[in-house]
DNA sequence: TTAAAACATGTCAAACATAACATGTTTTAA
DNA sequence: TTAAAACATGTTATGTTTGACATGTTTTAA
C-alpha cells in the first residue's frame, strides 16, 4: 500500500519541504492520524527520488550546513491523485494496548482495575484539552477547498476520538463501581 | 513490549487451548482490539514454550491428526499478571488511511470526496450493525469479576468507537455540501 | 462418493516500524 | 563565550506484521 509514499506526495503537493521539515509535521500536527520518524522518512524520500517521483534542490544554511528541498513532480502529482480518489476497505479495527489489558480485567481486583483506568482517563483528557485548545485557534470552519480544511476536519475527529475513549473508560469505571 | 505474548498468555489463563483455537480467537472476537493470524501465533507459542510460561499435550483428531493443546504454567500466571497490572503511556494516536486521505480533501472535488464518504459510511454502518446484533445477546451486563465481562466491556467500547466513525464522516460530509 | 469447508500446523520473504547509533552545524539565550 | 536546543541527514539493528507458500486431515453436506 506505501502509505507513507502517498503522505510524503501529499505533503509536497502543498508546498516544497524538506526531509525535517517533513519529519516535523508527522511528529506534530499529522500525529493525529499518521506517524513516522526521520529514520523511515529518509529512506523514503530517496526511493521516491530514484522513481522520479520527487526532485531536491540543494540549498545552503549558513555556512555550510546542506539541506535539501523536495518537490513533487508531474509524475509524482498524477499517482497522488490516483491514489487519493481510490476507494478503500476499512482496515481492520487498529490494535490497543490498554482495551486487551481490559479484556482480562477480570483477573484484577477492583483498586487495581480502577487505578489503570484512572491513569488512562487523565492521559486522555490531557490530550483532549491540548486538542481543543488547538482548535480554538480556528475562528470559523475553513472554506472546503482550502488546505486547511484537511487540517480542520482531522483535528475534529481526534477530538470525537478522544471524547469518545473517556467516555468508554467512563462507562467502564461505573461497571467497575 | 510483546503485546502478543500476553494476549496469548491471558486466553491461555482461561482456558487451555490449541495454536488453532488461538487464531480464530485472533481472527473474531478480539480483532475490536487485536489481532494476528496464524503465522505469528505458531512461532510465538514455540518461543512461550521455550521459555517454559506454556506447557503442551499432544492430542489426536480422528485417526492421525495431531493438535498440540498449550496450557499456561505458574511462571506463565506470574509474568500474565505482572504485565496486568502495568500502567501504560496512551500510544499515538492509531493510524488511519482514510483519515489521511481525507487531510488531503481539498485535491478532490465535491463529488469524489462525497463518493468516498459514502462508501466508508456505508462499511461503518454496516460492521456497528453486526456489532450491535452480537451486543444483542448480551442479557445483562456481566458481573465485573465473570471472564465475559472483559468480552462485554471491549465489544461496548467498539460500538462507541463505530458510532464515533460515522458520526464523524456525517459531519465531514455536512461540510461538503 | 466426492467436493468443499473447516481443521490443523508450520515456514519464509517482504514490508513496515522503532530505537539506537552516528555525525555534524546553527541558533538562541543565559 | 559557551552550553543547550534546535537544525539537519543519514544508517543499522531489531522487532513486528502481513501475505504467500506448503502440506496434509477431518467433517459436512450435496
Amino acid at each position: 500500500m506505501r502509505a507513507l509514499k502517498y503522505a510524503i506526495l501529499g505533503l509536497l503537493c502543498r508546498k516544497s519541504m524538506t526531509g525535517y521539515e517533513l519529519s516535523k509535521e508527522f511528529n506534530y500536527e499529522l500525529a493525529e492520524f499518521w506517524y513516522a520518524n526521520h529514520s523511515q522518512i529518509y529512506p523514503e524520500l530517496k526511493k521516491l527520488s530514484d522513481e522520479e517521483l520527487v526532485v531536491f534542490d540543494v540549498e545552503i544554511t549558513g555556512d555550510i550546513l546542506e539541506t535539501k528541498r523536495y518537490t513533487v513532480t508531474d509524475l509524482g502529482k498524477s499517482e497522488f491523485n490516483q491514489w487519493l480518489h481510490k476507494d478503500e476497505k476499512i482496515p481492520r479495527t487498529p490494535k490497543d494496548p490498554f482495551r486487551l489489558r481490559m479484556y482480562f480485567a477480570h483477573n484484577l481486583d477492583c483498586q487495581a482495575r480502577l487505578h489503570l483506568l484512572d491513569n488512562q482517563k487523565m492521559q486522555h483528557v490531557k490530550r483532549l484539552n491540548s486538542l481543543k485548545k488547538t482548535f480554538e485557534q480556528y475562528p470559523s470552519t475553513p472554506s472546503k477547498d482550502s488546505d486547511r480544511f484537511g487540517d480542520f476536519i482531522v483535528l475534529r475527529g481526534a477530538i470525537m476520538r478522544e471524547e469518545q475513549n473517556i467516555a468508554w473508560i467512563d462507562e467502564v469505571i461505573s461497571y467497575c463501581r
